[in-house]
DNA sequence: TAGGCCATCTGGTCCT
DNA sequence: AGGACCAGATGGCCTA
């Protein structure tokens, strides 16, 4: 018996015009068996995108929010995030900086009215400054465009 | 009912 | 050759 070849895109002519319909009725149902292979492939690449999706939603701010996030609004949000954690850091940064060279050239001074952190600040304002520096909305997304 | 969001299928392209 | 990735098409579900 002879067999076909299933990667030959031509169909085999034979003497017999048997193999013909054979073959091709084969090679149909492999294109078929692949192509459904595909499928599930894909839709597995594709739940484990939304499992990242769901991930990022778990760890991003939805303050005010009850109806889960958008995936697009999800990607937004995260970019806003990690710019406001960026510039939270750089602040940080910036502040201890301060500190060191005041406490270096002004050890004289009682340092309530230096030694202030951001955070301490914001609080005697009334509002916590990480919710101030991190209150995000959908509506703010245009701003990390 | 229109519009937004999503899941799935499908064919094309690139990579190993 | 086969798998991964991508983008377009399509249909279902939900909400204003």
């Amino acid at each position: 018996m002879k067999s076909c070849k299933a990667s030959s895109l031509e169909p085999v002519v034979e003497p017999g015009a048997g193999c013909v319909v054979k073959c091709s009725s084969e090679r149909l149902e492999n294109a078929a068996k692949r192509r459904l292979a595909a499928n599930a492939r894909e839709r597995r690449r594709m739940q484990g995108l939304n499992t990242a999706f769901d991930r990022l939603r778990k760890v991003v701010p939805q303050w005010g929010q009850d109806k889960k996030l958008s995936k697009y609004e999800t990607l937004q949000m995260a970019l806003s995030y990690i710019m406001a954690l960026t510039r939270i850091l750089a602040e940080a940064e910036r502040f201890s900086a301060e500190r060191e060279w005041l406490s270096l050239h002004c050890e004289h001074f009682h340092g309530d009215s230096y030694h202030r952190y951001p955070a301490q600040k914001a609080a005697a304002d009334g509002e916590p400054y990480a919710h101030r520096a991190l209150s995000y909305h959908p509506e703010h997304f245009q701003i990390a465009n």
